[in-house]
DNA sequence: TAATATACTACCAAATTAGTAGGAATATCA
DNA sequence: TGATATTCCTACTAATTTGGTAGTATATTA
């Protein structure tokens, strides 16, 4: 069940633009040095996020990336959906007719339930309650 | 975040062998032919959930698998641990010492919400209670 | 001893994943 | 206008994982 690092990298890269919300554009060069990830691998996963329309681009020198959005407009599980694929366990739980067997089937029946547990917590997240919550956590490291 | 089907063959096969328990030994020929997966593939993952202490072999003639606990006392998430190996989603979450940033770290708290959320479903779920779920099932659409 | 099964080891092919490379296009600033 | 900084695009490649096959050894039954 591990996930992929292109999730992985992604989630985290959407997060810096999210923490940098409302500040000038983020370069790729900063994110990729914060977080250890290459800077042309990023670029790949960066180009995912724009299309689905995540993220903004601004070209040239100064130019980086923005959220598209406010961060508490983007909620985990279509972040997870795009970068992903498939956020789904196994091919019958969304589509029945992939297997004769599907009805009286018991492995579906827990397919279907790791399935839903997980786009549950997906669906109840945004990126700005991430980040609240790591703030929260950081804060208490710190022994304020 | 689709299952391998490694995993997925082998809780197939294991239910195949709990739904046959009380009988004598169950031979992978006939699992094999059930699920449509290849005996020697599954023999393979046999062999895992037999080291595992799962089932029980019997070897020659009339030999076949047999489930080494009743299946009410085999967890799904013993079974998947042992197929999927890791049932966590990021190397942080079980491992904080695997990330510096790991503390205060945004990303690492979905991967935790995920990981719990699919081994609180997994922890409370045994082979007889799918069995049950999917005999309920069955019983509906057969309209009896 | 013949037939039937699992056990074990090795190998292989395809797909996916992760990452690199190079240069083109574009915007900024001096 | 020219130097620089940055994204954009395409292609390539290396490593890993996945899914599967083959052959032989070993145990059991009849």
């Amino acid at each position: 069940m591990k996930l992929s690092t292109r999730t992985r990298y992604g989630v985290r890269a959407i997060l810096e633009l999210a923490e940098n919300a409302g500040e000038g554009p983020l370069q790729l060069r900063i994110i990729a040095r914060r977080q250890g990830i290459s800077v042309k691998y990023l670029e790949q996963l960066m180009a995912v996020l724009k299309s689905a329309g995540f993220v903004r681009s601004i070209r040239g020198a100064k130019g980086g990336y923005i959220l598209a959005k406010p961060p508490d407009k983007i909620r985990l599980d279509e972040v997870f959906y795009c970068l992903e694929g498939t956020v789904t366990t196994a091919e019958c739980v969304e589509d029945e007719k992939y297997c004769q067997r599907a009805a009286g089937c018991a492995a579906r029946i827990i397919w279907t339930q790791v399935h839903e547990a997980i786009e549950k917590v997906l669906e109840a997240i945004t990126l700005q309650d991430l980040i609240d919550k790591a703030n929260a956590c950081g804060a208490a490291n710190y022994h304020i």
